[in-house]
DNA sequence: TTAATAATCTAATGATGTTAGAATAAAATC
DNA sequence: GATTTTATTCTAACATCATTAGATTATTAA
């Protein structure tokens, strides 16, 4: 029984022949994201992987199942790269430092909020995070019953809040305009609205303009939090 | 000029020659709400949709841009067919009929939720919803600055809700269990999960496996507005 | 040296979105 | 009524995609 292989010596050219250095799965990894950040999710394809790795399309489907062991590879690296904080600070400073922690990983890589969004999270580091909320939350002194969905509202309000910004990112990258120019167009855009069907939109329509995201991630929080807070002086 | 076209009597047989009533966009709409219902959204195809309408698939681009502009009104419909409250109950009642209208609207179409957060929301009647939760929470008293990403909030509550409804009822319907039996599995699934890794997750599993999802709906929003609350008292 | 096994490749299948340009049908004009 | 114009659909094709079966190569075990 063969069991393991060793690295071939890249002896002479690299284009000649069948020599590489073998695939496994944290190398399909590595080169999904190196498509993923330069293309999007949506142009991820198996043949532009295998490109980046110098194999063809089919090699892949030996060390992984399908296109969506892919995207679970991906969401498993994402949430892996968001720290748990320090159990020893106060509940709500936690789930602070939690919720900018998972944010900033969202942001690290493109559509990685779609690409949360859209696969199970049955690995261990997204396990973990739902773990670490879990007994976050029943040491604070939420009920048993209330707690997954507590949760969930945490999880969904930080991948919700990055999946818009990454479509506001996504959208001021493909027209190439400076900020100044995007605002007037995003202002104009406001302006041709029914003024009569639409006042109060239009009207507020310049807080949405320019906003300060990290501001508003953590009012958001706070308002989420608060409602948190309200549920506990009643259980007391 | 040749404007107006009439509807061509189809007499004698529908597959002799090309008989058909013409296309525009509302039947175009229809058949793919048809496939959507019958195949999901990750199977809608053009050519589908064309077959639905006895009709060739390119045709569809005299009357559609693109894939998209399709995603587009199958979310403008969605979201035309949840009403918005009346405007004299008092306000936090008001959100919770608007609440509980859209997520109903969201069950209806499959992967409903997903339709609405991968496509923008510039159409007559998402625009009027945003209107809606902007005009009550104005008039309620909160700050203009802190409107829309409040009404962000309760957006993004709702389907991200809805979201992890219909994942699911996806499970459940191409698992074809009972319920006992999806409920067995599920146990299972979490008892092979490392106890020491996982704890409380473990220990919590019982509550996740058949939620009452219009209790838990409930109460997420009732801690979303104890939060908004929470502002409001902080302004008087 | 030979046999077994692991990893990659070739080739193909069937499906997809989209486009260009031909064909057809109805309306407008003469 | 005949002809031109315009609106709508079709044919055919392109490039791309995920995936699979089976041949081929390379490496290890016997």
């Amino acid at each position: 029984m063969a069991r393991r292989r060793t690295i071939r010596p890249a002896e002479g050219a690299d284009s000649s022949g069948p020599l590489h250095t073998p695939l496994d799965r944290s190398r399909i990894e590595a080169a999904a994201v190196e498509v993923l950040q330069r293309e999007g999710l949506a142009n991820i394809s198996m043949r532009k992987i295998a490109d980046e790795l110098g194999v063809k399309a089919a090699s892949l489907y030996y060390h992984v199942r399908d296109k969506d062991e892919l995207h679970r590879l991906l969401a498993e690296r994402i949430g892996s790269e968001a720290p748990l904080p320090d159990a020893a600070l106060p509940w709500r400073e936690q789930i602070g430092q939690w919720a900018a922690d998972f944010r900033q990983a969202l942001n690290r890589y493109r559509d990685a909020a779609f690409i949360m969004g859209a696969t199970i999270a049955a690995t261990p580091a997204r396990l973990a995070h739902i773990e670490f909320l879990f007994r976050l939350l029943a040491d604070t002194g939420f009920g048993d019953e209330q707690i997954p969905w507590l949760a969930s509202m945490l999880r969904n309000y930080v991948v919700g809040f990055a999946d818009e910004e990454s479509r506001l990112a996504d959208r001021a990258q493909r027209s190439e305009m400076d900020a100044a120019d995007r605002e007037r167009k995003n202002r104009e855009a406001f302006e041709e609205l029914p003024a009569d069907r639409y006042p109060t939109l239009i009207r507020l329509s310049a807080m949405t303009v320019s906003p300060d995201l990290d501001r508003e991630f953590a009012f958001g929080l706070d308002v989420l939090l608060d409602g948190f807070e309200a549920r506990l002086e009643q259980a007391d």
